[in-house]
DNA sequence: GCAAGGTC
């Protein structure tokens, strides 16, 4: 018999899949690492007809890579030799075990059939397999299989028609992996020696002041809403409202125009209707509307509703659900699909629930026919389905964290077999004095979802009165107010997730890392939004004012705190809000005015990063030129710093808390253009779509 | 003492 060697990714795509090749449980043998089996059966391939089959794993990426000895060291060289120090490829210290399980396995085979993730990682980290198999077994033939899911019909199809490793997609990460290291390490060290000892604080404890592609985008974005804040003025404005008795209610008619910058203008208005007396509808509409359901669970979305309702940072959500994974509660918890996939059965899933105490009598009603298939998103990543619970477990057998975090995954899952929640709108429209004024009242009929959903909020409003269309009556009361525009909140975690997301900084599985690296880093600091009081005095007054500014806040989710009340108790809503320190500003300043046209500090450079690794996986661009070139394009920003940062160095400050001062202004004289830290506006950045790109608004 | 990516 041919004797094949299969290897995925991670434990559970091999005991996945080599449970539905075996038809039944596989046998797994231990090996010394103890999360990793080797599963042992015979199948018959159609290429290579009956075999006998080990199926292992490794753990993601197995290589690692660093500089020499030589380089290693801080001081041992310039930071500026790492643009071109040689880099060591080696086996990663704690996978040492997992690739002498490869070794071993791999002298015994023929075939070496490859099964990690069908993306980009997966494809680099098959060829590290296959590297280390065929070091020990250079006869090997090698293969990968293309799978999107573990369903038993895709993944026996997939085994069917095994392909090539694609040796471009693996070269596009190769060159990812060396420009993260060498521009990472080499600015690092550079501005860490130029500055710690600059800085009191960050010198007596060492810090580091490191810079990477994902986490300086990442400031950025606290940053630049920090200016925002500080950069705000507010506007005054000016507006009507309109108020009319009719059985017995009071209904409120809000002006189509919302508010007036012009105070005369709003005035010579509100007296045309004072003169007009009395005002005529013109429209009386009720109509059937929906509050849709959820879109099946995808990582981002996680991350957000996590740090929005369950009071933990987005970095706890992940790290709960990776345990809750592991125990085998949720599924991969790593995941960009909002589609469940059709052959999925989801009643089945749904079933496992009704034991629960809290949402049982939900999953029931569900079984008995209140079941309707989930939306579909736009997003599929074509490895894993959305996030969803896969077994029942009791409340008592978690954890706090735990807890909240499978409730929510529950809840968000029963919600998406659900029904979305019905009512009924109405729209009345008048004409006062040649002015459109408007009252919106609206009915929930039936809540459906939302009963098991309390993350969502949609609630009747005061019933309104029948009008009819012509009807003309004399309002009780017209009266102008004004208020002021107000300023934007800081950056909440879910908006910032939300920026990452869209602008492409990091991936699903490592944002929440990123954003905790700009916290350990004292980047920035997060407490609890609403904390402290801020300089505009908050969003009380002007709320609604707000509406017409047009450059608004980014993620649109304010006021939704209730649910998390509602969730487990205790204080409303615990979102986090971030605020750059001093050395924060600092760094993005500084970098935003080393006099390029891209900062450091922007999600372009990111995403011009994306588009170069897709031309390597299309064959239009090598690994070799969009190192060269990119190394090349960062080295003058680096030579260009280390000038400026000598310069300052030169001013000999002794007075620490001038140093800092002084670091931004310095760092600001080679700007091109009269920009200050004080009195700019900088471009918001994507906040939504599926697309991964970011865009420069003029 | 550096990065970001995978996963346990």
């Amino acid at each position: 018999m041919v004797r094949i060697l299969c290897v995925a990714e991670k434990p559970s795509i091999a005991k996945a899949v080599a449970n539905h090749l075996a038809g039944q449980a596989a046998r797994a043998e231990n090996t010394r690492i103890q999360w990793v089996k080797n599963y042992k059966f015979d199948y018959n391939f159609q290429r290579w007809g009956q075999s006998s089959v080990t199926f292992t794993c490794v753990a993601g990426h197995i290589q690692q890579q660093d500089f020499h000895d030589r380089y290693r060291k801080w001081m041992s060289c310039n930071p500026a030799d790492l643009f071109d120090a040689p880099i060591l490829t080696s086996i990663a210290e704690d996978k040492k075990g997992i690739a002498s399980n490869i070794e071993s396995q791999a002298r015994n085979a023929q075939i070496l059939f490859i099964w990690t993730d069908c993306d980009r990682e997966g494809e680099h980290i098959g060829t590290e397999i296959r590297d280390i198999a065929l070091k020990v077994n250079p006869r090997l033939e090698v293969c990968r299989a293309r799978f999107s899911n573990i369903e038993r019909a895709h993944i026996i199809q997939a085994a069917r028609t095994p392909i090539p490793l694609d040796e471009a997609q693996a070269q596009a990460v190769a060159a990812r992996i060396e420009l993260d290291l060498r521009l990472g390490a080499a600015f690092t060290r550079m501005q860490t020696l130029a500055l710690q000892q600059m800085i009191p604080q960050q010198a007596e404890q060492k810090k580091i002041i490191s810079y990477g592609s994902c986490q300086f985008p990442t400031l950025g974005f606290v940053v630049d809403r920090y200016l925002r804040v500080r950069n705000f003025v507010p506007e005054p404005f000016w507006n009507i409202k309109v108020v009319h008795e009719k059985d017995g209610i009071n209904v409120r008619f809000s002006w189509r125009r919302v508010h007036l910058f012009d105070r005369m203008a709003v005035i010579i208005i509100y007296e045309r209707c004072l003169i007009a007396k009395t005002a005529k509808v013109i429209t009386m509409q009720k109509k059937p509307t929906k509050k849709w359901k959820p879109l099946p669970l995808t990582t981002v979305e996680l991350q957000k509703m996590g740090s929005l309702f369950l009071r933990m940072s987005s970095q706890e959500v992940m790290t709960t659900a990776e345990a809750l994974y592991t125990k085998g509660w949720i599924s991969y918890p790593r995941t960009e699909t909002d589609q469940f996939d059709k052959g999925m059965d989801l009643r089945k899933l749904v079933e496992k629930q009704q034991q629960a105490n809290n949402w049982g009598g939900f999953a029931q009603m569900l079984m008995n026919g209140g079941f309707n298939q989930p939306r579909n998103g736009r997003n599929n990543d074509k490895a894993h389905p959305p996030i969803h619970p896969v077994n029942y477990v009791a409340p008592t057998a978690l954890n706090d964290s735990e807890k909240r975090v499978y409730e929510f995954v529950v809840r968000r899952f029963l919600a998406c077999c659900s029904e979305d929640a019905v009512g009924e709108a109405t729209d009345i429209e008048i004409n006062y004095g040649g002015e459109i004024f408007s009252a919106h009242g609206l009915t929930v009929i039936a809540r459906n979802y939302l009963d098991v959903y309390p993350y969502d909020r949609w609630e009747s409003s005061q019933n309104l009165p029948q009008y009819t269309v012509g009807e003309v009556f004399e309002p009780k009361e017209a009266t102008m107010h004004d208020g002021k525009t107000s300023a934007p909140g800081y950056l909440t975690e879910p908006e910032l997730i939300a920026l990452m997301d869209a602008n492409g900084i990091g991936t699903d599985a490592t944002m929440a890392e990123h954003i905790a690296k700009i916290k350990e880093r004292e980047y920035v600091i997060a407490r609890p939004k609403g904390g402290a009081a801020l300089a505009d005095g908050g969003n009380g007054a002007g709320r609604g004012g707000a509406r017409g500014r047009g450059r608004g806040r980014g993620g649109g989710r304010g006021g939704r705190g209730g649910a998390a009340a509602q969730n487990g108790g205790g204080a409303a809503g615990g979102v986090q809000e971030f605020i750059p320190t001093t050395l924060g500003v600092a760094l993005i300043e500084g970098y935003d005015n080393v006099g390029f046209e891209t900062s450091l500090s922007k999600p372009f450079l990111r995403k011009e990063m994306e588009l170069q690794m897709k031309a390597i996986c299309e064959g239009r661009s090598s690994r070799n030129d969009v190192v060269q070139q990119n190394l090349e394009q960062y080295r003058a920003v680096f030579n260009r710093t280390t000038q400026q940062i000598n310069v300052l160095k030169a001013v000999g400050s002794t007075d620490p808390k001038l140093v800092l001062r002084r670091l931004l202004i310095l760092l600001c004289v080679y700007r091109p253009s009269g920009s200050t830290l004080s009195g700019r506006i900088k471009p918001e950045y994507f906040t939504r779509g599926a697309q991964r790109s970011a865009v420069e608004t003029p």
